[in-house]
RNA sequence: GGGCAGGUAGCUCAGUUGGUACGAGCGUCCGCCUGAAAAGCGGAAGGUCGGCGGUUCGACCCCGCCCCUGCCCA
């Protein structure tokens, strides 16, 4: 029976390239599971593999999306699933590869996303930029008491959320992450990690790779493209700092430690995130991972 | 050499006309997380207020000297 593999944890640990070299060991094609690399034109500032890094692998759920494009989980999950099935179905080990906790989940676990409606989620958004979260979540108070206490009166996102299923669906939007437990396939996930100062140091040296690889025209032009646009995107790592230095409300110097400051803040959040977890099994990222990470697969 | 402004949390800065530092933003740490997840949100730990001395029941806030920073004059 074919496994699903999967290489999660932090960014710039080397997920990519152990799942490359997974996929060439194991027969299998790789699943893309980072939300930014959904992105067509978001190459550089994603690091996104070169098709000569990818070593004749196959690579799957890259540049589906537009830069304008809102991006969605429940989309994800649906190509994730068909994508992982044809692939199970051909007798080739999928290997999921990316930092995006909850997508990762959306495709391997039983989760279930309540649909959304965009007219009325339009609405509770204008609502929310006309009067603030509190009055939303007064309302959410009323509606859905357990929700409503269960988010912060500051979380207007969620809320939005939380509001727009109720409309939908006329119940209470009673959302909570399915057990650890539980899962779809038969999956292996590699969690790949590095101690914190190595990899502070990494991340600050590949901020400054992107920049000399030409960061700042890959923003340009995805700007001519529409990128401020996109809701997703334009606040993707790296890119909003340089739309900032672009409208001239940052210099390159400030944008690039920026960048840097915030990607540190998203790797402790995805460590939060990935931590809990207990399927997962940490391997060291500070030396090639692949011999024990195909030990772990085979048992 | 003289003048002015300033030295308060890791950083940038509020603040107290003398009565236990009301601090804020950022950073850091921890956590949350069902259709924007590289997003959104919550919590915590950090200062004895440049140094020394004086006045006072009591000073970070008053006085003196000193050190440091910036600007100006010479």
């Amino acid at each position: 029976m074919t496994k699903v593999v999967a290489v999660v944890g932090p960014t710039a640990t080397g997920k990519s390239a152990l799942g490359v070299a997974l996929a060439q060991r194991l027969g299998g094609e790789v699943i893309n599971a980072d939300s930014m690399q959904l992105c067509r034109g978001m190459d550089i500032g994603t690091a996104k593999l070169t098709v000569e890094e990818r070593g004749g692998v196959p690579h799957h759920l890259l540049d589906i999306w537009d830069v304008t494009a809102t991006a969605s989980v429940a989309d994800y999950q649906a190509r994730a699933r068909a994508c992982i099935d044809e692939l199970l179905a051909r007798g080739v080990t999928p290997v999921l590869v990316g930092g995006s906790g909850l997508y990762l989940r959306a495709a391997l676990d039983p989760i279930e996303f309540p649909g959304t409606d965009a007219k009325i989620r339009a609405g509770l958004e204008a609502e929310l930029a006309e009067r603030g979260p509190e009055s939303l979540h007064t309302r959410l108070v009323a509606l859905d008491p357990a929700t409503a206490a269960a988010l912060s009166p500051q979380n207007g996102r969620k809320i939005v959320r939380a509001l727009e299923v109720i409309a939908i669906t006329g119940k209470p939007f009673t959302a909570a992450l399915p057990s650890y437990d539980e899962q779809l396939y038969d999956a292996v996930q590699i969690g790949l990690d590095l101690d914190t100062a190595l990899l502070d140091a990494r991340l600050e040296r590949r901020v400054d790779l992107m920049y000399e690889h030409g960061f700042v025209d890959e923003v340009r032009c995805l700007d001519a493209q529409g990128l401020r646009h996109g809701v997703t995107a334009s606040r993707a790592l790296g890119y909003a700092q340089l739309l900032a230095m672009i409208d001239g409300r940052l210099t390159e110097a400030q944008a690039r430690a920026d960048t840097v400051r915030a990607t540190r803040r998203f790797v402790r959040r995805q460590r939060s995130w990935f931590r809990r977890d207990p399927r997962i099994t940490w391997l060291d990222a500070s030396a090639d991972p692949t011999e024990q990470a195909l030990r772990v697969v085979a048992d």
